[in-house]
DNA sequence: AATTACAAACAAACAAGTCTGTTTGTTTGT
DNA sequence: ACAAACAAACAGACTTGTTTGTTTGTAATT
């Protein structure tokens, strides 16, 4: 696809480098850390010099911002194409949750933890990330509306659903940093899509999907059953 | 309690330093971050000199992971007096979910993010804490198997729900770095206090307490809880 | 009880290294 | 030829750990 020997554009020296510069940046921001990374790191890791990362980059800040920007991008389209991958030809809520724990491991919150600070502490930084955040975060409720439309259940609840199941994710990552102890996360990890499972089922008969008819299996009623009772009884509070 | 004017003997001049220089430690951990400060902000902010600094703490790493340590400690004895609260005048899961809210939110997991990085790419570092943490989690577990013995759900499910919790919790106090919405993050905690109280509900209802007592009245339990959010509210600093 | 001897606590300045942003010089593309 | 892309040298600003000197508490001795 790209020239081999042959010489290069203007245009696609920038995109070459700079796509060097972001990949080594992500790569050195989950493998050693923000503050124990240098600039000059960045440059040796992209295997260009230090004056190529300046030149496209004015700050480290910068760099950082747009190394981030671009992760988030990419991970973004990945939800897109899985959206339009459970439109096609549906999916589970356990596939869902899956993968949105595969992706977040496979360095995306490593990296997340490693700005968070200084999201939280520079208000030039924050305020750069967060458009990709919201981009990033309207890919999710594609995915979480698409199976919701596809069972039935309120898309306000899903929202609310996919919200819970990526911050139970985010937290469980947190925790890795100071726990090794894989069982321990696959047993919550499996918990939770039974959690999401219930959810689907349940809404799913409240809201019956097409004219299908309203069958509630006695696991449902039961803890419809449950839930009536205790909003009942704490309503007077 | 503390002679006031007069002198003091060497444990309390020690005492007195090292709790001045972990508490400015913990305060700039949350309010600057840990690599926008510097033992000298340190000694500033505890109004000793680096000298003193030096003198009880030989490294940065080391007063940081000593201030962790203090907090963890602090966080496990209020862990402890809640379980106790429990066990003597009961508790609800939400009231529960509302003091581990607070509690990770009044500083603890910001702290939390601000040295997960290092724990992660600093193995000296992460061994120092990791002993705390258990504690910590051993005081968790304490107030969850307290709740689980009084509603008589399985202690195993239990602590599963637990370490939910405190998954979701953290993952939300990591997105509002990102995303000030207190609204969002109050419903996703209605959200998960339903489940709670559904969890255990039902549980309850599956295994009802065998020849004991029956099991508190939902009255008595708000009145229990009355008390717990009167405690958690005044024990903090 | 007072003086002296010693050790711990503290203060302040120092030395060494690192990192970032800038500047100056060279190559490559248009 | 001109400008963009790149390389490399540089200067300034921290930060950390160390060192040197001073104060305060404790214990021994007379």
């Amino acid at each position: 696809m790209k020239p081999r020997g042959r010489r290069k554009t203007q245009q696609e020296r920038t995109a070459d480098t700079t796509l060097k510069l972001l990949n080594a940046t992500i790569a050195l921001l989950h493998d050693r850390g923000l503050y124990r990374m240098s600039t000059s790191d960045i440059a040796e890791a992209a295997g260009v010099s230090r004056g190529a990362l300046t030149h496209h980059f004015s700050s480290k800040e910068e760099i950082i911002a747009a190394a981030v920007s671009h992760q988030l991008r990419n991970a973004t389209a990945g939800l897109h194409k899985m959206a339009e991958g459970i439109r096609q030809s549906g999916g589970t809520s356990d596939e869902i949750v899956d993968y949105l724990w595969r992706m977040m491991k496979d360095r995306l919150f490593y990296v997340t933890m490693e700005y968070l600070p200084e999201a939280r502490h520079n208000a030039e930084f924050r305020t750069a990330i967060i458009p990709v955040v919201k981009e990033f975060h309207a890919g999710l409720n594609s995915v979480w509306a698409e199976l919701a439309g596809q069972v039935g259940v309120e898309v306000e609840h899903a929202l609310v659903l996919m919200n819970a199941t990526m911050c139970l994710i985010r937290g469980m990552i947190a925790q890795s940093a100071t726990r090794d102890d894989p069982a321990y996360f696959d047993a919550l990890l499996d918990f939770w899509k039974e959690q999401m499972r219930r959810e689907f089922m349940l809404k799913n008969d409240e809201f019956p999907a097409g004219a299908g008819e309203p069958k509630q299996s006695l696991a449902a009623l039961e803890i419809s059953a449950a839930r009536l009772r205790h909003q009942g009884a704490t309503k007077g509070r």
